[in-house]
DNA sequence: GTCAATGTGTCAAAGATTTAACAACCAATC
DNA sequence: GATTGGTTGTTAAATCTTTGACACATTGAC
């Protein structure tokens, strides 16, 4: 029944096409071959049509790519044109900081609760969103229905919270927890955003950049 | 003078074996075979060899990996065993989780600043992180030695920033703008963490895995 | 309406990454 | 100190990804 399976290289790829795509838009472009947005991407052309490719053709021989059109269809492969329900547990600064950030909301993500077990937090809203302790989660969940789970909290809890979550039905997590969920059900998606990774990859990054410039001395 | 380039694909794994290897060490773990240690990490023994052979052969025949060992070189290549100061550009919720994040320093990378344009936020303490004005951006590189720019501010103003803080030779720069920094200099390191593309991205996995139901049934 | 210019979709080649296989080596036991 | 079992480093094959090339459709100028 699945037409093709879509290699995450490519899904990684299609964010960024519907930045760029989304910033046309707002300056009044209206067509652009892959030839022009790849320069403008610092990518092949080649690699743009093909990617494309893989959800169908979007675009015209002799004419290029609707701006209009190819983002409003990225949206939609991204799942944009739909709206998702997102609570966030653990509402320390990072749990704050997302929910503060007004950018997704525009992109149809909205947060709509927030859970912490500190009792100072007990009730103070962020942005409107009210905190609510950890206790409520079941009933909060009962009332709405949340499609991503956002953990924020420290990764000792993660496992724990993360089949709770999944328990009451939830099936996308966004992990900031710095550890590999161990999941009961293994049809959960799970996006992990590991800080602590992407410093050391920068850290690598400037290692060998040090080095190389010495090298070259 | 280059030994041989290693793959990007390969460093964005380092991290997470440096972490497993951390959580063996903390149990008290003496030994492990690429094997065993596959098992636990859900990949292919043979990517581990692989991986850990692009860096030299840190394991032994018939014995395996010496756990602390292994650790205390992968830190090397991530460049953990040199402390590394970063300032933070934007001193909201996010810029301030990442100060109060204390994991960063056992890693060695030190957060010794935090600046924004909110007067209001002048001279407050996160973590005994005094927020400074941004002005004061030039006096403070001066009289600091800074590793690492983290670029926790509206997209609009990153890029100007950005190339300010090259100007101040700083060479690496973790942005968390939704933008693709343009930079004078193309030698520094930049190392983008974009929450919005990760969020789309599991934003799609969503949809997909929900096709995929539809159409099993 | 014709024709040159443009630019996609696609196929094939090149390149990169991952996996499998195995020889060479070490540890541990007897 | 020989022998068995275990495990690496490394080579080769398989797979996946990216790039290049071009047939063919469409546009726009005249």
């Amino acid at each position: 029944m699945q037409e093709k399976e879509i290699s995450q290289a490519v899904i990684r790829r299609m964010p960024r096409y519907y930045r760029y795509l989304g910033d046309l838009l707002d300056a009044g472009v209206e067509r652009i071959s892959s030839n022009d947005l790849s320069q403008r991407m610092n990518v092949t052309a080649s690699q743009i049509r093909q990617d494309l490719n893989n959800f169908g053709g979007f675009g015209q021989q002799g004419y290029g790519y609707n701006v209009k059109y190819l983002h409003e269809e990225i949206g939609k492969i991204l799942g944009l044109n739909q709206k998702h329900n997102i609570i966030v547990i653990g509402a320390g600064n990072l749990g704050q900081a997302l929910a503060n950030y007004v950018k997704f909301e525009r992109l149809g993500f909205m947060i709509i609760g927030l859970f912490d077990v500190n009792p100072a937090l007990d009730g103070v809203t962020v942005r409107g969103i009210r905190i609510r302790m950890l206790d409520e989660l079941e009933a909060f969940c009962g009332e709405h229905h949340i499609d991503i789970a956002a953990l924020t909290m420290p990764k000792e809890k993660a496992d724990a919270i993360a089949n709770r979550l999944v328990g009451l039905g939830i099936h996308a997590i966004w992990n900031f927890a710095h550890v590999d969920l161990e999941l009961i059900d293994k049809d959960v998606v799970v996006e992990n955003v590991h800080l602590s990774d992407s410093l050391m990859q920068l850290s690598y990054n400037i290692v060998k950049n040090q080095r190389e410039k010495e090298n070259s001395r």
